[in-house]
Formats: C-alpha cells, structure tokens, sequence
DNA sequence: GTCTATAGGTGGATAGAC
DNA sequence: GTCTATCCACCTATAGAC
C-alpha cells in the first residue's frame, strides 16, 4: 500500500498535524515541525503518510468521524432539538477554547492550494454538517421546540457559516466568548418559545 | 527609509499580492509568483517592499482605506439603515464573485504565522466594520427602518462573522449564491417592517 | 529602478543502511 | 520502522553592476 498510516505512532502523527493545521493552516507548517515535536526525523513520517497529501486527507476523514461521532452522541443524549443546536454550537466551542479554529474551516480558506482529493473531502464535511442541521431543524420545528421561516437548508447554512466565521474572527482576538455570544444570539432566534 | 512602495508599479505589486492573499493565502504566495506576472524580478520587488511583511502590512491598510471610502460612499449615497446593511453585504459578495475571500478573513485564518504589525492591522479592520455597523444599526433603531433586540454591538459582530464565515464556505463551492442566500435571511431578520 | 547572481535556509520527498 | 544522507525545488533576502 501507498501509506501505512494505522498504527499507534500514526494517531500520534495525526494529532500533531491536526493541531497544527487548525492553528497555522494547511500551507503553515512542514513535516519537520511534526518530526521536531515527535521527536523523530521527517523520514519516518513519510513511512507513515508518503505525502503531505495523504496526509491532510487522512486527517480529513478522521476529523469528520470524529465529528459524526459527536453528533450521534447529542442525538443519543438530547430529545429537544433546540438543546441540540446548544450542543453542536458547544463542539465549536470546544475547539475554539484549544485556540484552534476548526479544521474544515481552515482548510476552507486554504481551498484553492489543496489537492484536489482533499477539496471534496472538505465540502464534504460541511454537506454532512448541513444534513444533520437540516434534520434537526425539520424536527424541531414540527415539535414546536423551534421556529424558523423558509427552507431549513438555508437556515442550516446560516449557522454553519455563522459559526465558521465566528471562530474564525474570535481566535483573532484570542476571545472565545466572542464566539459564545454569537451563536447563543443566532441560536435563540430559533427558539420555538 | 526600508521601502519604497508609493509608486505607480508598488500599486501594481500591491494589486496582484492582494489577489493572491485573497486567494492563496499568505503563506500560499511568494515574490516569485508576483514577479513572474508582473515580468519582473524578486529583487526589484524587494526594493518596493523591502520585506514580505512590510509588503502585507501596506496590503491590509490599502485594503482597509478601500473599504472604508466604500463606507463613506454608502453613507452618503443611502439614507435608509436597513438598504445601507444590503449595500454592505453587496460589498462582500462583489468580492466573493472574483473568486477571493475578504483579504482580512483569510489574514485571519493565517492569523498565528503573521507577524505582529499584520495581526494588530487585521484586528483593526474588523474593528473598523463593526465600528460601521454599530452606527448604521443604532440609527436605524433609532429610525424604525431595523429592529434588533440587545446591544448593536452583538448583532453588529454576529453579521461580520457570519459574512466572513459565509464567504469562506461559499468559496469552497464556487457559488456565490451560498452567500447572498445567508446575507438575505440576516438582513432580513433585521427589517424594522 | 531593475537586473544577475547568490546566499542561507526550508520545503516535500527518496535511497538505502540498520 | 527508524535512521542518515541527500536531492532538488523553492523560499526570503541581499550585494553590487548597470
């Protein structure tokens, strides 16, 4: 195979670059940044992920499982849909109090240098952010626990980039109530009362 | 002096690197790219801008003084609150059409490898259009054109994170109606009626 | 103001020993 | 799996001729 990248010292790869990525970008730090901190040489990290590429991709589809994960969790945990817009606002947050922005999002905005594998996985992560809006929206408001006018895709897309570029802007500021102001705001609009 | 950049061709330098910071980001760009579009040399660029972070800090305040002269046109040209916050998103959206994202936005997301000048510079941009927005949302209370519950300033920085946010994800999927779609429903929410 | 040439460093990536 | 050594491309920046 082209990568070996499932092993133990992997994961540890893969925690370092994420952090990394959410932090400085895509285009922001190097193989050897991660070699430093691991302590080892920037050879071995190519053992493990033959290119920055498979890499970055990889760190995709483990950031969206992780994510999807979550998720399950709110809908396990939480039956009124309103409380489950709190949590997912709350995994935001979450990220933001690591000073991290979220990675799809920083990625977002590293777009257009991206290999091509990586762009469609990162779309991808919002088109699944933006489902499971659109579910619970749908659900909310037939049980009366949110209100909204017109289609829930465009409210789901609302919040979705509200809250991307809320992080975005509070990590400038070294500020996450910043974050937490905005999406309690945009949050409460939705509330069925 | 460390540089030289007031020229008719540092105006040139100046047009292509905000391009390309708007597209590629900060980190994603070289002198090497500039030169080779302007038919030029890296060197002769670096007697413009004698380093690449002189070289951004006159971007964000060229890009700053552009935007607030478009502000100060909107003030001038509109005396309706709620149609200066549509003439404000069009600002946005004019920008997301040339495929860039808010040079700021994406400065933002670059944040933590800028140096100091440039991050302080970035900070007073968004400094500045919530300045702007305060006002406009406070006058437009006051006339009954908008009605919003709770201070300006919250609402002020929901719709420039939420803007950002939605330009950055609009861009990721080459469609500018993602944005205008998201700029409507938050202006709208703030119709006075 | 622009050029050639180059310094000194770092980028991602590979070969091959262990 | 990890290492040393190395490749080559590219980076920001400077020296000095024109």
């Amino acid at each position: 195979m082209a990568t070996h990248g499932n092993s133990k010292t992997a994961d540890r790869i893969l925690d370092i670059a994420e952090r990394l990525v959410q932090t400085q970008g895509y285009n922001g730090f190097s193989y050897a940044d991660i070699a430093a901190e691991l302590k080892t040489t920037k050879a071995s990290l190519h053992y493990h992920f033959a290119t920055k590429a498979a890499l970055g991709t990889r760190l995709i589809s483990r950031y969206g499982e992780n994510f999807r994960r979550a998720l399950e969790a709110v809908d396990g945990e939480e039956p009124n849909a309103l409380r489950r817009l709190r949590r997912y606002a709350d995994l935001y947050a979450q990220v933001l109090r690591k000073d991290r922005m979220c990675l799809c999002g920083m990625l977002a905005s590293d777009f257009f240098t991206l290999p091509k594998p990586m762009r469609e996985a990162v779309r991808g992560f919002f088109d699944k952010n933006e489902a499971w809006l659109v579910r619970t929206l749908e659900e909310g408001r037939r049980a009366r626990t949110l209100q909204f006018a017109g289609p829930a895709e465009e409210v789901a897309r609302t919040l979705v980039a509200s809250f991307e570029g809320a992080m975005l802007i509070a990590r400038s500021y070294g500020d996450a109530s910043r974050f937490e102001s905005v999406a309690s705001r945009l949050v409460a609009q939705l509330d069925g009362k």
